[in-house]
DNA sequence: GATGAATGAGGGTTCATTCAT
DNA sequence: TATGAATGAACCCTCATTCAT
């Protein structure tokens, strides 16, 4: 367990900083200079680990992408009615830790390569898939119609991503907690106003703010 | 009128071709090369009308731009109450002349260029308020507190941007009548279901149909 | 008398502006747009007149030579004496009209470029021939020895181009009259300090003067 | 002693080649491409040793200067009274290896460019120091004049410079003795024939010689 | 395992020049 | 006569990648 060889550890290390300076720099502004300088090791180091540059990248975005797995995985453990579940998975896409400018930013770089790129694509189709998936499973114990759970699970990841999209352009960005009244606001028309759903949103934002606590 | 100096036209036949190389390649992949190229011109000539590539650039995205202006001026004029004024916008935004992939993913392409291009982030804010201004001021006549009519303007920009993106993405994408469709059910929810806005809705949808007509 | 065809006006405006696009921006910076923009002309209408911006060019250092031989003539007719004529080379070489940086860092750029320009190198030994020459047809009067009024000569011409290379370069530049003060410091060792000299010095100076306030 | 690493020699041996394709070519002809071939090398790397054209020519500029400034310290070392000083000087700027026409063309060319670049102002401006002042602090010995040494100083290093400027420019360019002789004939006139400086002005052509023999 | 050396491919840009009007 | 249009050539520079150590 947890045996990773130093390869590994270095590979990790390099992912880590490529993402940052994705985040920074952008996709046309991530070198592997750049990448490498970052990390202070040279050039050719980094293609050492990594044999091209695409696959560096890639790493990168897996590894960003799977720390917000790991964080809404986190969440989700704690959660124990559906609506607990629905806001385990909003929480996660709005954690002070992942809700951020670079982050955002270095997910819309990845957007905009999509449909250049196989690879990115692939990768998009399992967040779109995994975040849609999740929020439809949760609805559907409160919304049985297969259909309206769809359709409301769908709106609700629309709603995410357009508020990612601006975060990531700082343009017309909202801050975490005007993200969450948004969503919040769509929500209560949707669904009313019951206590359940505020129950469960409370008792998750109480989570949110514990794992935070502990994270810093 | 209609008089353009030859000039003129080359300019905007370069920037219609830029655009589609951006719509086509990328930001990355849009070269003064392939844009000389996608016209049978030398890639000098470019340069001969646009001193930089930059400003080339900016050119085409402007002009996608102002397509999508262009077709809400239309419909805005033939709109006449408040609710009509809304729906020529949402029309607007999902006619079938601008909501298509390509313009889609060139709007995607420029939004991940935003943080790290002034000139970008200027446009993006110009579109962001216009679209953001005209939602508002349809909905401040039948919402008339404003910071209601401010969030609910904000909800159907983050919802046409979650769309868009998804289209440009082309995971996910809804086709023009899914993406209004969902729309819909946003405002059903948040507005009800008054005669008037569904007579609005379907005066505008006719608008449009008519126009797409007469345009093809 | 006079009679010149536009075109030949306007080549010796084109020519004029080339020397003093030169004068500003060195052979590097002298660009066709550059010439044709200083005159408010188009880059095409240039090569018009000049087939080339080689022979524009040429045109341009002959026109600026020119300048500085119609000068020396002038002072030359008013000379008298043979020391008069040497001072009429000097002040002529020092006059206020064209001992100037621009000038001189125009005939520097040219000097620069001599080695790989056969049409430069002539123009610059005609200019080299005619100083030298003149300057020992007249210290021949004074200094008997066709050897020493050579050798004076040189030393002499040597001198005035060391001094228009420093002011050409703007390091270690001297002003008229200090560079006037080191020519009479190495005249007053070489050939004392008679009342000949003295007077036509004195003499020249005095034209040099009429003349000067004449061209203001 | 005489470590240099791999990466120093031939940054060496490239700022070398470049000050040859710069004697031999003038600035406008010194492109990476002509350097490159001159080292049998590629393009790109060469700009792997200097990251810029700027920093190239810099470089060979500085190297050129450096040949130059290292035999006049050689020179200096030698000399033990205020003539041989100055004679070193004198020698130095003339001593067979260095006074060459591609030497005086590279250095006319870097003239030519001083009021366009900062960079060759400021190499130019040391240059030009310490020629003067080591004139200058050798003359004040045997005039004791601070002003008199200063314009003596001065009046010399035009002569070099104009001396310099006709090797580079190929016209009236004068051989090493005839260049000696000329200086000769301004100091005799200038200092009269004293035994000192005869005895001094030997002494340092004789070590002159000697160092040149070993160059050789 | 790590890295400097070297390079090919390509990008944006400048510029003199040709051509047609 | 005058000029806009168009272009080829060349330049500097960037960058991912290969190779040898």
């Amino acid at each position: 367990m947890g045996r990773k060889s130093i390869a590994d550890i270095r590979r990790t290390e390099l992912a880590q900083a490529a993402f940052e300076v994705l985040a920074e720099h952008g996709l046309q502004g991530t070198t592997l200079q750049r990448v490498a300088a970052h990390t202070g090791a040279s050039k050719a180091s980094v293609l050492h680990y990594y044999a091209t540059k695409q696959a560096l990248i890639e790493a990168a975005l897996r590894k960003g992408n799977s720390t917000l797995r790991e964080e809404a995985v986190l969440y989700m453990r704690l959660a124990q009615t559906p609506w607990e579940r629905f806001y385990a998975i909003i929480e996660a896409n709005f954690s002070p830790t992942t809700y951020l400018p670079r982050m955002a930013h270095g997910w819309v770089a990845m957007c905009a390569e999509v449909p250049h790129n196989p690879q990115f694509a692939r990768l998009q189709r399992v967040i779109y898939r995994r975040l849609n998936g999740n929020l439809r499973s949760a609805l559907i114990a409160v919304e049985p119609d297969a259909d309206a759970a769809e359709r409301g699970a769908n709106m609700v990841s629309l709603l995410i991503d357009g508020i990612w999209l601006r975060l990531g352009m700082q343009v017309g960005g909202l801050s975490r907690e005007e993200a969450l009244d948004h969503l919040e606001s769509h929500l209560a028309q949707r669904y009313g106003t019951t206590p359940e759903r505020l129950a469960a949103r409370a008792r998750m934002a109480e989570v949110a703010a514990t794992l935070a606590a502990k994270t810093v």
